[in-house]
DNA sequence: GTCTATATAGTGATAGAC
DNA sequence: GTCTATCACTATATAGAC
């Protein structure tokens, strides 16, 4: 049996997730509190009961999502194998819809990212998250410089909100026309930012990548 | 004394322009349709008149707006001078609050992006959009080369995703925290990519940039 | 903590006068 | 073409029962 605290906790992941999947799906400001609770199957009064209003959900989601993208992010760094392979896998974390809640997880970064630059408390979670995001970039630079297979054109620091931009900015490209950005543009673009394939120290075969 | 036309002509302008400042300023879904008529000094009824409904109106205003940000990136790229010198006024075109309409020139790119995102009649202009603005960052690319200024990572067509992806990249975090993207990171990535300044047949000085 | 019911206000859209 | 008046619908938020 569920304790009463666990049924609100409960109740609480359900609303954030439900809230998470409609604002990628419709946008922020088309989505009720009325239609968040009850795709959480619970009702309105439940949401202000959690978070005072429409606001308070928002910053709450936004809080929640704060380690989630870093995880992703790391997770596709941190793969053993080819570095070159590394940057293509990140590319694809970004163009293709991957597993999570809703097809839609860049949709709804870019719903938060226009929330937060009207609504000032927001506007600190976010700059957090990008924070993150790049101190976990410059992380895996610093790694790629120090097995000599990268040649940045600065410091890691400096090059980690290249990388983001690169990404970001070409998502924004390939969703509006997939065929504006193949997936070898996206390569030349990281690679020219990273120097990743200008030293060169690997053995291997480039052209196709083996998998 | 203003003919009928004209009145006609100059209501439907007034209409488009006050809906391009509003939906910078709050969001799309915020603004309503007796809103946007009041800024402009109408009522509601003229917008249904000159649009049919909501939609309608956006999807004009997308097409007002296609040649409009393809004059502003050209009128920065034909500037004579130091090609290093062009990057970095284009960055400030993104970066910093361009007099436009309101001071919220990129915001409403966003808002328009998000919408043709979800709506298929809106999606054709805003492609249609980018792949001018491709167009004429592969041009100013092909002559940097021609210059002998550039050493492009690929070829203009493939390096034109690129510039605009980083551009509006370093856009997003600059917006959210300026002091995550100062100037000389967007002028490194941007040079990173362009290969400006590696071939480097300039004879002056590049660190301080007399103007 | 959650639900039901309701107060209050705002939305897009239409009809008809001018 | 534009305005006034009005439609049906939906929104946020609150009060009180359980």
């Amino acid at each position: 049996m569920a304790s009463q605290e666990e049924r609100k906790a409960d109740t609480r992941q359900r609303l954030l997730d439900a809230a998470a999947a409609l604002f990628a799906d419709r946008g922020i400001e088309a989505v009720s509190i009325d239609t968040v609770a009850e795709a959480a199957d619970r009702t309105s009064g439940a949401v202000y009961a959690h978070f005072g209003n429409k606001e308070g959900l928002l910053n709450a989601l936004l809080e929640s999502l704060v380690n989630e993208t870093a995880a992703v992010m790391e997770a596709e760094l941190s793969i053993d194998g080819d570095r070159d392979d590394q940057l293509i896998a990140l590319w694809h974390t970004f163009a293709d819809p991957p597993p999570g809640p809703g097809r839609g997880w860049m949709l709804l970064e870019h719903e938060l990212w226009l929330y937060a630059n009207r609504h000032e408390p927001a506007r600190a979670h976010l700059a957090a998250r990008f924070d993150e995001a790049r101190r976990l970039v410059a992380e895996s630079m610093r790694a790629f410089e120090a097995e000599g297979h990268a040649d940045l054109p600065g410091t890691p620091e400096e090059v980690a909100p290249l990388v983001l931009a690169m990404l970001v900015g070409l998502e924004m490209q390939h969703r509006l026309d997939p065929a504006a950005v193949p997936d070898e543009t996206a390569a030349l673009g990281l690679r020219a930012i990273t120097g990743l394939g200008a030293t060169s120290t690997r053995p291997a075969s480039r052209k196709k990548t083996s998998r």
